[in-house]
DNA sequence: TTGAAAGCGCTAACAT
DNA sequence: ATGTTAGCGCTTTCAA
């Protein structure tokens, strides 16, 4: 590999000369700019991003953590990250924290030795933000921030209470909620929203709220037990997976979907389509989500104003089959 | 943040003796040692991971080149990339290159500036292995090793077989294909699968191929005219995403699953156990591949032996409700 | 056993 | 407009 050396010596000219036609600042003749450029390209120069980074202490590369890129609803978020920061020639490095804030601390370490410019943070938990104390730009993604930074979420309780309301106005009256982990913020948003709509609606009624971990499985089990114990014809799941959950059980005993019990899932990942029938849900804006955090990052590495430090996404209804409107009631 | 200089100074060494204690290397008196270490926990020093590199040449930092993270079949061996090399101590950075050979290229030029000890590649194209004649250590995943890279791959001429085999147990007779990208050497090997078991049941029929496109939506909609055009009594599809488009369009036609058309997909991704019914398919053991490919990696990395430079594992028939076994036929 | 000094490849003052 | 030099923070000879 050439070095900055290589290509000065080759062009005739010094170090310094070779740096300012590579990063345009300085005055430099336009011949012996052209001899540099020929220089560089013969040898086929690139600057050592190493040697760069250690000076100007900035690297061209962020850190993501999110809990675990193999739950569903995080590749799209990542992949929209990836986009945006190689737009503007950032690298990424990813991370996955399994919630653990001890595994969080430890890749904030990890990313800061290795100077990277600034770190996108997706966690549904809390704590531990006194990690982050520390000087990094960090933007904090699917999850309400604590302190000043920037954060990018959708609206949790709104959408709630929109899938609520969606199944009220096709007609059910006895509307199950399958709850996410209550340590998780979002999970207790989705709540709130279920049960302010349900109370305004006249139709609150505790137990009607089943506990689920966000896992398919747990959720399937959790439903059948409900079934049995409660009539219901409307399910309101606190995530996709859950609502496959529960779609496996009301099937599994013999009722049908929607015409018996109607179900919407939340967070509108792909695998709402590829059920029989297919899921109605709450999709979020996972794509445009990432992406602005990436941009907000951008800017916040870049010492820009940002417009705006809190955003909320707004999040949007999607009708399908195991919520046909059916006839009358 | 604390640099070696300051331990030194606090220590009351020289810098080189501080380095011998990080390093473990020459000899350093028990006591100073002590006194350094005291030093290091007092200001709370870590090494700058970059100044490492810049001298050492080496950055503890791998890629990992993907088609697309939102691919479902790419989380879960990311994720087993990534937790490898974590116990190994290295970093990775995400790149995904939508199998297009440009940002391939893009971007194994980025970490090679960025001194990234090592390269995973996972590409279902061919081509451009030009790039790849430059020095870094790589491991190539998912695909066929062009040269004298190390691959991991998983069996699909024999899983396509076995694919094929369970239907004809199952009773089928008019089994056919979705085939994938005919560009994609695993599609192609999973056709060649498919075609010899034909062959030798003596059921081989070309009108049986289907041309699909890995995606779900052109799988539904090829299934759909190939259903109206001939008879069958099974498919086996080339993904899972094209054999949920099956699935759809079976239904869609009002035959049953698994009594009137029994469906097979490939890969094992987690949707399969979404669908009702529920699919069987090939699995592919995608998380030990993952892990296999990110230590044969290290091992070069580090210069060790490897005990095996091409990796072919064994996959699996994972028998499910969409081929459930029909009585005589 | 320890320290001094050179240098990894680059950039940015400061001179000229 | 260009060159010289110091230094980013670390590691490793080489000498002592």
């Amino acid at each position: 590999m050439a070095t900055i050396r290589d290509v000065a010596k080759l062009a005739g000219v010094s170090v310094a000369t070779v740096s300012r036609v590579l990063n345009q600042n300085g005055y430099v003749n336009e011949d012996t700019e052209k001899r540099v450029k020929k220089a560089i390209e013969q040898l086929n120069y690139k600057p050592n991003e190493v040697a760069r980074t250690l000076f100007k202490k900035t690297s061209k590369t962020i850190g993501l953590i999110v809990p675990d890129i193999s739950n569903p609803f995080f590749p799209e978020l990542v992949r929209a990250v990836e986009d945006v920061m190689n737009i503007y020639d950032y690298t990424v490095i990813l991370c996955n924290s399994d919630e653990k804030s001890e595994k969080e601390k430890q890749y904030i370490g990890i990313l800061k030795q290795k100077y990277v410019d600034g770190i996108i943070l997706t966690t549904n938990q809390l704590e531990s933000d006194e990690v982050l104390e520390l000087g990094v730009p960090v933007v904090v993604l699917d999850r309400p921030s604590m302190h000043s930074f920037p954060s990018v979420i959708a609206d949790n309780y709104g959408g709630a209470r929109l899938a609520t309301r969606h199944l009220y106005d096709i007609g059910c009256r006895k509307i199950a909620h399958i709850q996410g982990p209550t340590h998780v913020v979002n999970a207790m948003e989705r709540f709130r929203g279920y049960r302010d709509e349900m109370q305004e609606l006249g139709l609150w009624n505790e137990q009607l709220i089943i506990q689920g971990n966000y896992q398919l499985k747990q959720a399937k089990e959790a439903t059948l037990r409900a079934l049995q114990e409660h009539k219901m014809d409307g399910i309101f799941a606190g995530n996709d997976a859950m609502a496959v959950g529960a779609l496996k059980a009301v099937q599994q005993l013999g009722l049908r979907v929607p015409e018996d019990v109607a179900i919407i899932g939340y967070d509108g990942i792909p695998l709402t389509e590829m059920t029989t029938p297919e899921l109605s849900t709450i999709s979020q804006p996972i794509y445009e989500m990432g992406a602005i955090a990436a941009r907000i990052l951008v800017k916040k590495i870049e010492a820009k104003p940002l417009e705006q430090l809190h955003y909320v996404l707004p999040v949007k209804l999607v009708e399908r089959q195991s919520t046909q409107r059916r006839g009358t009631r």
